[in-house]
DNA sequence: CCCGATTCCTGTAGGC
DNA sequence: TGCCTACAGGAATCGG
């Protein structure tokens, strides 16, 4: 379930391989993602040069000169590098071909993700323009936090999970960044003060550093642009932990369901 | 405006 | 062994 680790880890795997190189056909086996594939996708990047691989939040734009295409992995999704004479597996939707003999692989078995042609000026798109700032950018920071929690009854998980807020924090860091603050996820975001907040901050950007340098967390089947999985889950404190003890002290991890998420806290440790 | 509920989808796990 | 159901979740969209 790509967050932000996990497609900053995608990015990092693919970038060397494709960047710099011609693009020489999109291959769409199945257009129906979140939304269908544009059928102009193939004519807008054929005989474009892949320039640079850019996330913004959980999205991944890839520039030519002629535009972004922009692409989301969903819940299920993953990218690889494969030779273009490897036969396709189940869910192995969409080919993005190179000159060199390689492509880009996009597999997604619940199709939650998306690939959509965004233009010369990406940031306008629909899907990027009310985004909120980048977690690990000086943006995102105590007084951007406070302003968005100020008069809001909201529930603190919902509210950093919600990426006009912040981008890139999904249900599995959210739920850890509160641990690290000591924060109980169903508090009301306005009934917090301005000093839990800016440890709230840094347990954010703390967490998902963390996350990005253990090549992210498979907790299923992420895999990276190698094909290699991530290593944060040995990190996890609370994530997938219920009932069993707190790594600070002791008490049982609880598990609660909050905006229709699974939720997990220590009882203990976070008030 | 605010915020919770619903929706898309399929692989996996657990119960019987 | 096989069938059935619940669950996982990003984020747009809907509804109160």
């Amino acid at each position: 379930m790509p967050e932000l680790p996990e497609v900053e880890t995608t990015r990092r795997g693919i970038a060397p391989h494709v960047e710099g190189h011609q693009i020489t056909a999109l291959v769409v086996r199945n257009p129906n993602l979140r939304w269908p594939v544009p059928a102009e996708m193939d004519a807008q990047l054929r005989g474009q040069r892949l320039q640079t691989i850019r996330r913004r939040g959980k999205y991944l734009l890839f520039d030519t000169s002629q535009g972004s295409a922009l692409l989301h992995l969903g819940m299920s999704g993953s990218l690889r590098i494969v030779q273009r004479q490897e036969p396709p597996m189940a869910h192995d939707h969409v080919d993005i071909c190179f000159e060199h003999g390689r492509c880009l692989r996009l597999r997604d078995p619940r199709r939650f993700g998306a690939l959509l042609w965004a233009g010369k000026r990406p940031e306008t798109h629909k899907l990027l323009h009310h985004l909120g700032p980048e977690p690990l950018s000086a943006d995102f920071d105590i007084e951007h936090l406070a302003a968005a929690c100020a008069g809001r009854r909201q529930a603190i998980k919902t509210l950093i999970m919600d990426s006009k807020v912040v981008v890139g924090v999904g249900n599995i860091y959210a739920s850890e960044s509160l641990f690290l603050a000591g924060i109980h996820p169903k508090r009301a975001a306005n009934r917090i003060s301005r000093q839990r907040l800016a440890l709230l901050v840094e347990a954010i950007k703390i967490v998902l550093e963390r996350a990005i340098v253990s090549g992210g967390t498979t907790l299923r089947d992420f895999v990276d642009g190698e094909g290699q999985p991530g290593y944060f889950q040995q990190e996890l404190n609370v994530y997938g932990r219920t009932g069993r003890p707190c790594r600070q002290c002791g008490t049982p991890i609880r598990q609660i369901t909050l905006g229709q998420r699974s939720t997990y806290y220590c009882p203990a440790c976070q008030r």
